[in-house]
DNA sequence: TAGGGCATGTAACCAGTTACATGATTAC
DNA sequence: GTAATCATGTAACTGGTTACATGCCCTA
């Protein structure tokens, strides 16, 4: 499963151009699978090759022309077959908690902002899914699957921003009595 | 930041082969930094050839020999260097969620087995994160950071199997509906 | 006048995954 | 006999990120 396989699945909500593809990606996709446009617009070249999808090219004033992708039905049964197939992973890449983890080598006041930066990101990832939910989302029915991906996504930040908030104070304390060093009977190694 | 780093990272906590570094990988990172001996191998021997830490080999018998690295003070410091200027994200690239997004293209009974299959992951990932935060992990004291991430680890994957436990059937059931058609009065496109 | 939105693309780069290659020991 | 553990590596592949390239409109 590659942006190849995301790009056919938005396809299947209507026509599209990669622009709003794109937005679509950040929209309902976010918090689980990211793509930029360096991804998006040769993964549709490539789908146009393979006659998944087809396109029609649209001019406009004082704008540059777009194309608008539509999905074939080799396309549909391509993206159900691809689906189909595709192993379940679910994968965390995240470089704040390699710095949380290693948070004895830093200096507190950097772990402080860096837990305050990560939870703004989190407060505006929350209200993205939050949005995704609650819009009915111009007329077009919210399908089950996009409740459910949505309220996941609500949910599980919604831990991760208490656990750090609740944590956070904490872990700062603690980084810095062990950097000023434990009392002198204890800094022995 | 990259394997390199985390190599770094784990060579503070003494002396490891790259073998015993996957196991740390596994025990310590698995819920947000994924590494293979693919790219941990290569990581050690550029590291060496940087000077970021040196190598002892030893002599088994019965087992081949084993290269067992030691971090260098230069390694420390690049170490140090590396975490302070990384940015810190957090991305999660979930083939599970995209299923689940699309599940009205899916046959229920694999909505079913793939949620389950995915329950059964977190079960396992939330059982590693606990012995990290329980075990006192032979005389080695615990860091804070790492009671953060663990615990981080717990609380995210409680709440996520919490809210797919709690809406699994009503996907499957939706999914189930949609497929066999609603009413024929609300069939018409 | 600086930045953001609309609109499309290319190319180099980088890093991780996967598969391959070897080989003895122990436990089920 | 089959799989898991210990133990190390290489090489091809894949796919996404980043930077570059273009260009006009509108708003602050």
């Amino acid at each position: 499963m590659d942006v190849k396989t995301l790009c056919l699945g938005v396809l299947t909500e209507g026509d599209r151009t990669g622009y709003e593809i794109k937005q679509r990606f950040e929209e309902a996709f976010n918090h689980f699978f990211g793509a930029g446009f360096g991804s998006i617009y040769p993964a549709l070249a490539q789908l146009s090759r393979d006659g998944l999808v087809t396109l029609r090219e649209v001019e406009q004033d004082k704008r540059p022309d777009k194309k608008v992708y539509r999905l074939t039905e080799a396309g549909h049964r391509a993206l159900i077959a691809e689906l189909m197939a595709t192993p379940p992973r679910h994968k965390v890449r995240s470089e704040f908690l390699v710095l949380m983890y290693f948070a004895h080598l830093l200096p507190p006041g950097q772990i402080a902002a860096i837990i305050d930066a990560q939870i703004a990101q989190w407060e505006g990832l929350r209200a993205c899914c939050a949005a995704c939910v609650a819009d009915p989302g111009k007329e077009r029915p919210l399908q089950p699957g996009e409740r459910f991906a949505a309220g996941y996504g609500q949910v599980v930040i919604e831990a991760a921003l208490a656990f750090v908030r609740a944590h956070r104070d904490q872990l700062v304390d603690e980084v810095a009595a062990s950097r000023t060093g434990p009392p002198a009977s204890l800094a022995a190694e």
